[in-house]
DNA sequence: GCATTTTCCTAGTGGTCGCTACAGAAAAGA
DNA sequence: TCTTTTCTGTAGCGACCACTAGGAAAATGC
């Protein structure tokens, strides 16, 4: 339906250098930049939902046409599922990072949560997780359901860590993984909220701190 | 704007006998049941949220006429406000039962949570809280603002009764009792996303167990 | 009966939604 | 230069949004 030209995502940068001719391009080169408009969308869908932010909207604080949108993203749901993308690598790899680089699940949750509590009230970005707000309410069934999907892969990856200092003996053996990673995930999504309700930096850093007092003594 | 006749809300059961006549009342009588409608939309309103709610799947799950709709209760926002109202009468109060009836901040808190469990995951109706979710990514902001309004009215409700333990010896005097109340609306507000994703009663229970144990022993 | 009051149904209002047809503009290749 | 390709701006598509005018219908008061 849409007439998308193949290796767009692979983004070569081709519009970096706007006069100089992105060289074996044929036809009129873009006028914009893409992954600036990008991050414009990202920005607004991270505040205001994904059904809230209009194609209108869009092109707005994206500064191009519709017909530039469309050609460039395809249809506003693609955009949001590449706007979601781009968010995973640039704004909500923090958590992935802490489980894969601290050395126990208890010091990757405990990074996690005190990133989050940063992450989450960031000046001059929209608070809390697009992840977790962007698809509440939507209408559009897929939407919802696909970041569901990632936040509750977020807890799956959270027991499998879990599970794998139970079995290499870092955590007792009656540990329950799957309510403990459950645990951290409504406490990131309950900071979330909270950031959007208006809560500091250091009150979700006094919310973080609470919840590790759960885990089993180390 | 609009023409609301006095004394609707007062509720005196004009559609429980359609046929015999309201004494008192003159005109066509209602042909539905106000309190009845009411339920209905405060479903809809439950389940999609205020703006992915639209008239017309109000008039059909109310099954009335959109001018009925208007007559009765006003337009959308404020049919939504009696709704939240509602919702807080019949759904929402067991919370503040919880910290009124139970004897310690403690033992309301955990009442409070255990409740949660079984009310954001009771069969026959919309998981979670509306009150948290139904608000989500409204472009009104007055309606956002409001549901935020009460989500942080009811966590500094938890915080009076903390520090009134606190005063009365019966927590330490060196509780932080502002972020042990944040930190149950936090679990609330994460459990209700967790039951909106999915998670089960049992599993929402396990998290109240988890969470209550950060409170100090008594 | 008849006038009055209130509600209901039909059929719209203007506005915004996501999306696109079309023609002109700006580049590359021949 | 001329053709081809691709992008851009205008202008508008049908569908849905919240909401309502107008008149018929159904009750009461007289």
């Amino acid at each position: 339906m849409h007439s998308m030209v193949s290796g767009e995502k692979s983004g070569q940068a081709e519009a970096s250098t706007p006069k100089v001719a992105a060289r074996g391009r044929r036809g009129r080169p873009r006028s914009f930049d893409r992954a600036t408009a990008l991050e414009k969308a990202l920005m607004a869908f991270w505040e205001h939902g994904y059904e809230a932010t209009s194609v209108s909207d869009l092109t707005r604080v994206m500064d191009i046409g519709a017909p530039s949108l469309y050609a460039a993203f395809g249809d506003k749901r693609s955009l949001f599922e590449e706007v979601v993308q781009e968010y995973g690598v640039r704004y909500g790899s923090f958590g992935g990072r802490a489980l894969a680089e601290e050395p126990t699940a208890r010091a990757g949750v405990e990074r996690m949560l005190r990133e989050a509590a940063v992450e989450y009230t960031a000046p001059g970005r929209p608070h809390g997780c697009l992840v977790i707000h962007a698809a509440a309410n939507c209408s559009t069934a897929e939407v919802e359901e696909s970041l569901r999907e990632r936040r509750n892969g977020n807890i799956a990856a959270i027991e499998d860590r879990i599970d794998a200092d139970v079995v290499a003996g870092v955590l007792p053996p009656d540990t329950d993984a799957a309510a403990l990673a459950r645990h951290t995930g409504a406490m990131i999504q309950g900071m979330s909220q909270q950031a959007r309700d208006g809560a500091s930096r250091v009150e979700l850093e006094a919310l973080a701190e609470i919840a590790l007092a759960v885990w089993p003594r180390v």
